[in-house]
DNA sequence: GCAATTGGTAAGTGCTAACTTACCGATGGG
DNA sequence: CCCATCGGTAAGTTAGCACTTACCAATTGC
C-alpha cells in the first residue's frame, strides 16, 4: 500500500490546474497546509484533498513538525513521469520520421534539441 | 487559431486515461479514426472529441487520406511538455536539497541519474 | 489541565466532461 | 450517378470529482 509512482498516477495528479498549482508552490521549499492553502483560491480542507492525492502519486512527501505538517516535493513521482515521457518522445521520433511531415516544418529539417542523455 | 503548446494544455490532454490510449495507439505510426475507435472500449465520436483535444493540445496532427483521415503524433506538444517537467525537475532538486529528506530510502543508494543535460 | 492552533475526515452539493445515439456532409468506387 | 464508407457535429444523459461546511483528533503553550 503507499507509494505507488507510476507515471498514469503522476499524469492523473497533475492533470488537475488547482493541483499543479499546489505543486508549484512546493517548489519553492517545504510548506504548510495552512501556508499553501493561504496563497489559493480554495479552502484549506479542499488543499488537504489535492495533497492526499499528489502523496499517493509519490509527487509530494510529508513530516510532522509541532501540531503543523510541512509537505515538500519528491522526486519520485517526477521521475516517473520523465520516463514515461522520454519514451513518448522516442516513439513520437519514430513515427515522426516516417510520416515525415509537421504540418509546421519552416526552417530546415531536425530541430528539437532534445536533450543530450 | 489553433495550436497554443502550452504545457497546462499539454498536462490536462494527457490527464484523461482514455486520452492518454489513443495518444499511446499513435505513437505506433498514423492512424486513422475507425481503427484508433476499433482497440478502444469506447465509440468512435468519443475517439472524434479525444483527438480534437490533443490537436488543440499540439500533441497530434492531421492528414486526409482518400474518405479517411489519418492522425499521427507531433513533437510540439511534448516539447513544451518536457520543457516544463526540466523545470519541475530542476526546482524539486533545489528544494529537495534543503530538505534533504525522502522519507523512502531504502535499498536503492543512489537513485536519480537525472540525465545529462 | 485547559484553551488554542493545525490539519485530516465526513457528508453533501453542483458543475464539468466523458460518453452515448442520431444525423449530416464529404469523398470514392461501381 | 448512386450508394457505401468515413468522420465530424449536435443533443442529451450520467458519473465523477472538485469544492464546500461541520466536526473531531492531536499537539503545544500558558
Amino acid at each position: 500500500m503507499g507509494s505507488a509512482a507510476t507515471a498514469d498516477e503522476a499524469f492523473d495528479a497533475l492533470g488537475d490546474p488547482t493541483r499543479r498549482q499546489v505543486f508549484r508552490l512546493l517548489r519553492g521549499g517545504e510548506r504548510s497546509v495552512g501556508e499553501i492553502a493561504a496563497q489559493l483560491p480554495v479552502s484549506r480542507p479542499a488543499v488537504s484533498q489535492h495533497l492526499r492525492v499528489l502523496k499517493e502519486a509519490a509527487l509530494v512527501s510529508d513530516r510532522p513538525d509541532g501540531v503543523r505538517r510541512l509537505y515538500s516535493v519528491r522526486p519520485t513521482g517526477l521521475e516517473a513521469l520523465r520516463a514515461e515521457l522520454e519514451t513518448m518522445w522516442d516513439d513520437a521520433l519514430s513515427a515522426f520520421a516516417v510520416a515525415a511531415d509537421d504540418e509546421d516544418p519552416p526552417r530546415g529539417r531536425d530541430h528539437h534539441p532534445h536533450h543530450g542523455r
